[in-house]
DNA sequence: CTGTGTGCAAAGCATTTGCACTATG
DNA sequence: CATAGTGCAAATGCTTTGCACACAG
């Protein structure tokens, strides 16, 4: 519960209402380091609050996104993951996802670099195609340590 | 049917046959710059080949991501979308995909810049996570020229 | 010939929608 | 109280599977 007042707040600015399942949606994605998703968050929620509804789940989770208060990952397994947005420089980074066992893993390596060359993309990609930045998305796609180690050369 | 040979041998070398269908999306893919889902393929397909089948452009497609002849392209729309994937870096491009309308514009600017940085950030992530990486994918959401000029600020 | 590839129809699943009901502000 | 939000069940729509047949090598 943490910041809830503060969660509250940016629901109200948007003309949305404070509810119980949007506080504890928020409240485990805000605990969770994890990409969870839209299903994993339904599991994990219904101990806690039995009542909620998948529905309910889906919808919180795409409005949300819409507010931007999260971000939808890309996992190419057919299911929605999405992570509460990094606050601020501190906590930004992006993904490795294993070609072989799907895994997501963050880095949050290398960051200053990493901001030049955003900042320097978006100058350009902003003059030249009209095109306004609001988000950015970089990710790594390979194989991880374990499958590296487990799998040699099948599938 | 440029560069037919070419690929034969490459699905040669992989176990696989070449085959009409194969031949048909191929050839699709290469006359188009776009990100066609696989619906869009298989219905600019049935007029040049009207025998095929849906599975058989969904099979065909995951065969060659796995082989690494095309690209997934992340769109958040829930359509899998592929492209063929560039020929050395002379064609190597990233995408900006608008928050408003879904529309993914290409670019290929400052490549130079985003090699560098894309290298050192595989040497750092390889050397730290054991990961070995073997493709990278760039992104800008935002909202397009388009959208910038019709939406105010709704929705 | 042998086994890979194809098409079709039937599942499988994640996501969306319609609607009556509940609860926030 | 007015209306945004919720939950359920049904409907969508993309993708996968099972199977008999076709065709590449």
């Amino acid at each position: 519960m943490p910041g809830r007042r503060k969660w509250q707040c940016r629901f109200r600015e948007n003309v949305s209402r404070w509810t119980v399942p949007r506080e504890v949606i928020l409240d485990l994605l805000s605990r969770t380091s994890k990409h969870m998703s839209t299903k994993d968050i339904y599991a994990s929620l219904t101990s806690l609050y039995p009542g909620i509804g998948l529905t309910t789940v889906y919808r919180t989770l795409e409005l949300m996104h819409r507010l931007g208060f999260v971000q939808k990952v890309t996992a190419h397994d057919g299911q929605r993951r999405y992570e509460l947005k990094d606050e601020g420089k501190r906590n930004h980074h992006h993904h490795l996802i294993c070609n072989g066992c799907g895994d997501i893993i963050d880095y949050r390596d290398f960051v200053q670099e990493e901001l030049e060359f955003i900042k320097k993309a978006g100058e350009v990609l902003t003059a030249k195609h009209s095109f306004l930045i609001q988000d950015h998305n970089i990710e790594f796609l390979g194989i991880c340590e374990k499958c590296r180690a487990t799998t040699r050369n099948s599938e």
